[in-house]
DNA sequence: CTTCCTGCAAAAGATTTGCACACGA
DNA sequence: TCGTGTGCAAATCTTTTGCAGGAAG
């Protein structure tokens, strides 16, 4: 059982969530695709292949409770169902969505920082999280689309 | 007829859609309501309060068209529905979500430029759009829970 | 007239919920 | 054991769609 896998059932625990195998195995695809956004469907998809007794509403149940943990993070890109990536409270990133293939990009960028602080200070709101995303054309697209 | 309104008219006219009532009610309430970000639903129950015949279905595909000759922009707050507002082209602006009393206000601010421009020249990624959202707790929030 | 629009009702798709049973701690 | 967790199916909620009738240009 890998390191990471570890520490989030351990942070189940700690709650007193119980450690049922339903629960690993969410986590395991997860783990699994962390180079992916994964809605609940495709989860299920993928655990239901190797498990297959698994149910939808489980698997809904555990992203809802891992959401509510901070292990992981909701997101929406605007295709109608929630997808899911691991939350990490030290390094924020974001997302380039792509309007012509729909493909989801990641960037690491952090300097979000100085405008959160203004904005608490001007007009009392405290920023805790922000999510940013860019819509336009990768360059994949924009290649096809010149040629 | 207000100025705007006429301004929003000739822009269907335009691209040959047809002035119909719904669609000007539609966009009446919307004028009327600039502060805030109806859903269709809500949409629909004010645009019902004068004109009783409208349908549901008939809001969704004005606002779903007004979305795509820009006249709106279709926002997501998570809370399970779209949400609209009129786009602004020239000046963007975006949003602190409370977490605990979910009230949106609004933030003029535009200091993304400079990062679109370096994530088209690192990734070759060209970016049309971009929409951020700050969570976190409004000053009134944070006042009733200090005291 | 003729094509675009509309209202209604049904369909579709994502997510939630009720309930009886199953199983971790 | 005993309360939490699960699977299944039904319910819910938002949004979309098919279709027959209606109205704008």
């Amino acid at each position: 059982m890998s390191r990471r896998l570890q520490d989030i059932l351990a942070k189940l625990q700690e709650r007193d969530y119980k450690l049922t195998p339903q629960r690993q195995h969410v986590v395991q695809v997860l783990l699994n695709h962390t180079d992916k956004h994964l809605s609940a469907e495709e989860v299920y998809g993928l655990v239901k292949a190797k498990n297959p007794d698994i149910g939808l509403a489980t698997v809904y149940r555990t992203l809802e409770l891992l959401s509510e943990l901070d292990v992981l993070q909701k997101l929406d890109f605007g295709d109608g169902r929630s997808r899911y990536e691991f939350a990490d409270e030290t390094h924020h990133h974001h997302h380039l969505i792509c309007l012509s293939c729909g493909i989801v990009e990641e960037l690491e960028e952090d300097l979000l920082e100085p405008l959160e602080h203004r904005v608490a200070e001007s007009r009392g709101f405290l920023v805790t999280d922000h999510q940013v995303k860019f819509y336009g054309y990768c360059r994949a697209c924009r290649q096809k689309n010149d040629a």
